[in-house]
DNA sequence: TTGACAAAGTAGCAAAAGTATACTATCATA
DNA sequence: TATGATAGTATACTTTTGCTACTTTGTCAA
């Protein structure tokens, strides 16, 4: 049998299928806290409940692509920090039907986003996390999304995808105490991260004290 | 609309579907070097290449339940270590049709395996990561795993998984630098895991040297 | 004009962790 | 009984982290 004597024959509709959606939990620091964006759902299953936004996997399309479609739909926002989490795939997770759903998390800086209008608002991640009334595991995979956050914040520099592109360092430092959930020494921080970033000569202004240098990101060094 | 007038109206055929993988690498440490169990294809497509064992997803079992029995088909092993790694999903990936792979990976001590028979064969996993040559997107899956391996060395207790349940402190620590890829100073990789092992009074015996005592796996402490 | 307040930013020490080297111990074998 | 080989330990040195105290620079009110 050759390879396309084989491609004829296969026929996919023989087995059956699993559906597929990604649903993508988009995070951000608001109000001193670490905030996900959900949507009350308007629909069964599940009706009246918080989800995350998903969309079913097209055809065509990229997981990232779908990913990126349903954060667009929902904030209107493109190139956005973006990464796949986990895959769910209990059999009893959606009540219609058999559907697996692939995981993303999504990092903005609150400055950056427009206020959440319709079904869709922004709710305390660790709420979330530890509610029981939450629309399919949803619950699980923004708890997920959290660990996940809290363990990359210490070898990577998924924090400045949270601020805007010149921020503060008393800024930057709130973020991360944010994340990890932990006061942090200011000299030290400051001594971590001054390999990762480049002054500005722009100062805040107004504020009852000292001003505060404005920073950027500093571009990775390739290698 | 009832939930039941809507479960009753959902016709979950009016979508396309993907087929859905369970795709899994096995490691373990042979010769001196991280190795994975590869399938060599018997049909089409990528017929004579390389693959990583893999399932569909069939409609009841969850994706954990996928990965245990492709392993179990391959290797006849149950309950060995077992974690998720990445969903692939470009469109492209499969020649016959749109394929989304959930992967994993195992790690299993060497002394635990039968040697691998019929079309099933242990490949050094860096070769197998930088082959252009592997079936479908298997060559990155285990660079993938290969990756998670290496993070996750530094901050969990995944070495263990690769030793039997009794063993030396030397054995032990030629895992860790497998993994890592780099030698370690004897006293401080003991000073390092001291907490995480107990010692039997057993010793190995007939080499021309100092004997060496053997260990276990300390019980993790809840909390 | 100036003193109080507040947060920004800096200096530096002590404890802890990590890096590296030198040493002793115990077997098989010749 | 000396030798070679690896197991195992002691310890000095270096870097990072944890912590405290200090100086700087703005607004505001007396």
């Amino acid at each position: 049998m050759t390879e396309s004597e084989f491609l004829r024959r296969y026929r996919s509709s023989d087995y059956p299928k699993p559906s597929v959606t990604v649903d993508t939990a988009l995070f951000t620091v608001r109000d001193n806290a670490l905030q996900v964006l959900m949507i009350r759902r308007q629909e069964h299953p599940f009706q009246g409940k918080l989800s995350l936004p998903g969309v079913f996997v097209g055809m065509a399309e990229t997981l990232d692509e779908a990913a990126a479609r349903a954060l667009y739909s929902k904030t209107g926002l493109r190139d956005i920090y973006t990464e796949q989490l986990y895959t769910w795939g209990s059999p009893e997770r959606d009540p219609r039907m058999r559907v697996i759903s692939v995981s993303y998390y999504a990092l903005v800086p609150e400055q950056s986003l427009a206020p959440p209008e319709g079904p869709a608002l922004f709710c305390p991640a660790a709420e979330i996390a530890a509610s029981g009334d939450i629309a399919f595991d949803h619950s699980r995979i923004v708890a997920c999304g959290i660990e996940r956050i809290r363990n990359k914040v210490n070898y990577t520099d998924i924090a400045f995808s949270l601020v805007d592109e010149e921020f503060t360092l008393p800024e930057l430092q709130r973020i991360y105490e944010i994340l990890l959930g932990q006061k942090l020494y200011k000299a030290n921080f400051r001594k971590k991260i001054a390999e990762k970033i480049i002054p500005t000569d722009h100062y805040t202004s107004g504020a009852p004290h000292r001003p505060s240098r404005m920073y950027r990101k500093r571009p990775e060094t390739a290698g």
